[in-house]
DNA sequence: ATAGTAGTTTAGAATGCTTCCAAAATTCTT
DNA sequence: AAGAATTTTGGAAGCATTCTAAACTACTAT
């Protein structure tokens, strides 16, 4: 059970989290917020959000949910994830972190940092910085022969 | 110069090359071999090696350098570049090795493996094995200020 | 409260890359 | 040279994402 006072309190949280981050709480933000923005580490897309959105029984344009996940990023709330699938993703686990990929299903798992070790790194070209490190390991269910 | 003969032996080249991956050899594919298949290590797109083909004087329909591309890439002559920009890249370069992707222009500059040691890797899970590591630095220009 | 203004949402149209299609053409085999 | 299988073709279709311009909402200052 959750009573109303716990649904207000928890709004009221993720408000001050919008806020925090310079985005303007509208209801529609609110909403991914309250869907996103709850501790669980997850990859979603666009259209998976909008039909959670559906599924709790409020409505908002497809287009709005666009909006909403690039505005999160670049508010630095979610992190896009590139590279994987044909689709864009994104991530609520905000710390470094790499990916396990199926490549049937298109399923993520993280790898957590500590399970490697970039001993060396290669040397940025003059002029620029390292925007971010992706490491994808791709796989592929073994065949039981 | 290159003399007709030169032309002839090059061609026939790329035809042994291409049946031994169990490509048969067509007028098209073997055009796409004489662009892709000469050594050079670099990174197409389907679009840019369409216009190679109008440049080089030729035609060939949209679909079959797609076609290619991926008959090339099933046959390990390409390997496809996964997680790079939104457009799909085939890597000329069939070694092992990662990239540099300049974040603005999209322009990708190869890693060699030597540069970068991945000490400890993450155990796979349970019934999988990796097909593939990829790992991508993505650089921004530094901002001169 | 109220009005003003800047920022958002919206539905649908538009875009752009890639794949699909069915017919015509080409390649290899016999 | 004919037959069977594979490829090529151009255009249509698909699909995720972005664009658009009008309606709406949130904040600010009055």
């Amino acid at each position: 059970m959750t009573s109303t006072r716990d649904i207000k309190a928890k709004e009221h949280r993720i408000i001050t989290c919008l806020e925090d981050a310079g985005v303007r709480p509208t209801r529609q933000r609110v909403l991914v917020g309250r869907l996103l923005l709850d501790g669980r580490k997850r990859h979603v897309g666009a259209e998976q959000l909008y039909e959670e959105v559906q599924t709790s029984g409020q409505h908002m344009a497809l287009a709005t949910v666009y909006n909403c996940l690039h505005k999160f990023a670049d508010a630095g709330l979610l992190r896009q994830v590139k590279n994987v699938g044909d689709t864009v993703l994104f991530d609520t686990n905000l710390s470094e972190h790499y990916h396990f990929v199926d490549i049937e299903t298109g399923a993520m798992v993280d790898i957590s940092p500590a399970d490697v070790t970039l001993k060396k790194m290669p040397k940025i070209p003059d002029g620029f910085e390292a925007e971010s490190i992706e490491l994808t390991v791709r796989l592929r269910r073994k065949t039981t022969s």
